[in-house]
Formats: structure tokens, C-alpha cells, sequence
DNA sequence: GTAGTCAAGCTGACGC
DNA sequence: GCGTCAGCTTGACTAC
């Protein structure tokens, strides 16, 4: 039961990017194994999010009240020296884009990230952290999705078990005797009461052969 | 106060 | 060895 399209098709991500440097690709998604790869991480947290003062950012894209969420985000982020991370909002905007970069392909090559991450003046390695959690994100969704059409499935197939159940208890209440008519077509001997489904509210109708042909 | 959300940290596995 | 992933956990934040 697949539910998501898994699109094939590659993401091309397409931008402009006046006077851009090649900063971006000095950030290390991974470097050192082990530990130290992830406290060199933990260093790099420290700026999340901080966005250069020299903006190159797209006024069609980006609203006021984005900009000046996106500026909150920053005060946030500009109290990370201390000890305790803070977390990280996305803007809106922010979030669109990844939801429709998302829509597109549920995995990015590493231009990919590098363009969206430059795309959203965010680290290459937070654009890769959400789309694992978004992935995450959907596939808990979709096995929740699928768990709740299982109960459901096994509710309809325990109350038509306990309609069978009941119509055998009935039947066998009424002690029909052993077969003793032919089949017509395969000359087998039919039980003179047999069973027929209904085919409207699926209940197990009796028929009496013999009852049947006086008609 | 607490349960839920979500970005990020961490680990092991896998493919190249 | 490196990059990326899934899976799980942590911790900040929010809504109630």
C-alpha cells in the first residue's frame, strides 16, 4: 500500500544569485569521524541561521512579516553563545519552500541542498536535517495512516465473523438433515437446505432446495 | 504542569 | 573513508 508517489525525477533547482561567494561550501556536513565530527557540528551551530548582513535576499519571496519573523529568528539564534541551544523557527517562507521542494523529490543531491540552502539563507546541513525529519515526518504518517485502516479492516472482519458464527449456531439449531437432492449440473448430491450470500447486507441466507422448486 | 511539535544531536548501517 | 540515510533521542518552545 504505497501511498506517497515516490517521484523519480530530479530536482533542478534553478537560481540567481547576485555577487555570491562560495562561502556555503565551507560549511563541513561531515568531516572528522566520530565524535569530533559532531562537536565540530556543535561549533558550527553557534551562527545558525544568521543571515549576512549584506542581503541579497528576494523581495518578491520574502515579506515584511517574514523578514521581520526571520529577524526574531535571529535575536533567538544571537543568544546561542551561552551554553543552552535555542531552537531554530523556520519562517514561513522558509517552510513553503522546503514543503514544495519536498513535494517535488523527498531526497536532495548535494547541489540540490546547496542551492535550497543558499535558496533560504540557511546551512546546507539544516536543509539535509529536514528533510530527515520530514521523511521521518511522512512515514510515520503513513504507517499511522495504514494502522488505522488495518483496525478498521479487522473491526468489519470480527463482526462478519460473529454474523457466520451466529448463522452456523443458527443452522445447526434447526438440524437440517444430510443431502439427499442431485445437483442438477454435477449430478452431486446438494444438502436440502443450502446457503446463499445475500448480496445487500451480505448475510447468509438459507434456501430449502425442495421449498425452492415448488416455486 | 504537561503533552505535543520540531530542529538538531547521535549512532549504526549502507553504498560508492 | 566519506556521504547519506533511518531510527531514536534530546531539548527548546508552544498550546492547552
Amino acid at each position: 500500500m504505497e501511498i506517497m508517489p515516490e517521484s523519480s525525477a530530479c530536482l533542478e533547482l534553478t537560481m540567481s544569485i547576485p555577487g555570491s561567494s562560495s562561502n556555503s561550501s565551507s560549511f563541513p556536513s561531515s568531516g572528522e569521524g566520530g565524535g569530533g565530527r559532531y562537536n565540530m557540528m556543535r561549533d558550527l551551530e553557534l551562527d545558525i541561521n544568521q543571515v549576512p548582513s549584506s542581503g541579497n535576499i528576494n523581495d518578491e519571496e520574502i515579506s515584511m512579516e517574514e523578514e521581520e519573523e526571520e529577524s526574531s529568528n535571529n535575536n533567538i539564534n544571537d543568544n546561542i553563545n551561552g551554553a543552552s541551544r535555542k531552537k531554530l523557527r523556520l519562517t514561513k517562507q522558509q517552510s513553503f519552500l522546503l514543503e514544495e521542494s519536498f513535494r517535488q523529490n523527498h531526497t536532495l543531491n548535494p547541489k540540490q541542498k546547496e542551492a535550497l540552502a543558499m535558496q533560504l539563507k540557511l546551512k546546507a546541513r539544516q536543509v539535509e536535517v529536514w528533510f530527515q525529519n520530514r521523511r521521518a515526518r511522512s512515514k510515520l504518517k503513513q504507517t499511522e495512516m495504514e494502522c488505522e485502516y488495518l483496525k478498521r479492516w479487522f473491526g468489519s472482519l470480527n463482526e462478519q465473523n460473529r454474523r457466520l458464527k451466529k448463522e452456523v449456531e443458527e443452522l445447526r439449531a434447526m438440524k437440517v438433515g444430510p443431502p439427499t437432492v442431485l445437483s442438477p449440473h454435477s449430478c452431486h448430491p446438494l444438502p436440502a437446505s443450502t446457503l446463499t450470500m445475500c448480496p445487500h447486507c451480505e448475510r447468509v441466507t438459507k434456501t430449502n432446495v425442495r421449498d425452492e422448486s415448488r416455486i
